[in-house]
DNA sequence: TCAGTTCCGAACAGGAGTGTTATCATTGCG
DNA sequence: CGCAATGATAACACTCCTGTTCGGAACTGA
């Protein structure tokens, strides 16, 4: 196995982030394989996505883990702290996922994404009967904020707009604190 | 003329937004034509994609002057609020072109969008130079998290976990004021 | 009724991508 | 050195989409 499995699923990530409707031949060229040889490890493209969407949801759920979000003695903004900054190496890896729709009705993947939700949702709901957490936003209007200012960081970082190591800083600090001057 | 060239638009922004990789043969039936007549309309596929991503950005370019943001004497907040609120009817007409890397490589549309950002960005500045953001933040950046927070909203609407009229509200609210507890 | 227009359905050629197969080169191991 | 495993290259059939063409249906206006 010259080239790992992580460093297809890495290059096809990357690949396939940029333009969905990218060949095999391209996932194959920027992972260094040939067309065949991709085909040995992955039988068909659906394939191939599937084992994508499952890595990248892998990665997140050990970020949510490891983040402490699902824990409730966990102070909830410091548990968010972390899982932002683990989330932020994970933009092309998740971020196929938000432009692939060809998984939409997958239900494994549904399944999962769900079940993610289910545990930040929770957390927030905790943070908002701890007083932490405006209440009178809607728990999965939060979670959803979170998420897609991650995704700002992420596509501002690839773009040069932010500096890689602000993203984090930033999705926080605006989340929380608002952009309005105090 | 059948059916009107903007219900095209509107059921190809439509699908193309669910799956950037549908057929012209489903924007066909989804706009109540067919396939032949479709061409007729626009010759390539790429001229539909080129005519949805126009209009799209003539669109954002009316919001934008109806609600003044590039008017230094308009209060920059009351001309935020009113761009939210113009922006949420686009969501499948914008939230198109997130997903259509195609015309990336296009120079005009590039262009049209960085005067979009321009615009948006030294509103941003001035609104940062009368202290009313904070100026801590890179304009750049902020501008950034108001959009995605948008397209968080527009997510939000389709997916049925907000409701459409508290869209506006929410990305307005949350963008300004944190959703941390005060 | 006739002419003109618009649209549809069917059919076709061409191209591109997927998935398969067979053959050859390379590497590592006994 | 010989064998096995792995991957590359090339070629192929197949499918799907694009873009074009043609004949006919429906509707309109004189």
């Amino acid at each position: 196995m010259a080239v790992s499995t992580d460093a297809i699923l890495d290059a096809a990530s990357r690949v396939l982030a940029a333009n969905p409707g990218a060949t095999l031949a391209d996932v194959a060229r920027a992972a260094g394989i040939s067309r065949t040889t991709l085909f040995t490890r992955y039988a068909t493209r659906e394939e191939l996505l599937r084992a994508l969407a499952d890595d990248a949801l892998d990665r997140t759920d050990a970020a949510i883990a490891a983040a402490g979000i699902g824990d409730p003695d966990r102070h909830p903004v410091e548990a968010l702290a972390d899982l932002t900054d683990a989330m932020m190496p994970l933009g092309s890896r998740l971020g196929y996922l938000l432009r692939e729709r060809s998984l939409d009705d997958d239900e494994d993947l549904r399944e999962r994404w769900a079940r993610i939700d289910r545990v930040m949702t929770d957390a927030i709901r905790r943070a908002q009967a701890d007083g932490r957490v405006r209440p009178d936003l809607p728990a999965l209007w939060v979670g959803d904020a979170w998420f897609w200012l991650v995704v700002a960081a992420w596509e501002g970082i690839e773009a040069g707009r932010i500096a890689p190591l602000d993203g984090s800083r930033l999705v926080l600090s605006t989340l929380l604190d608002g952009a309005a001057a105090p």
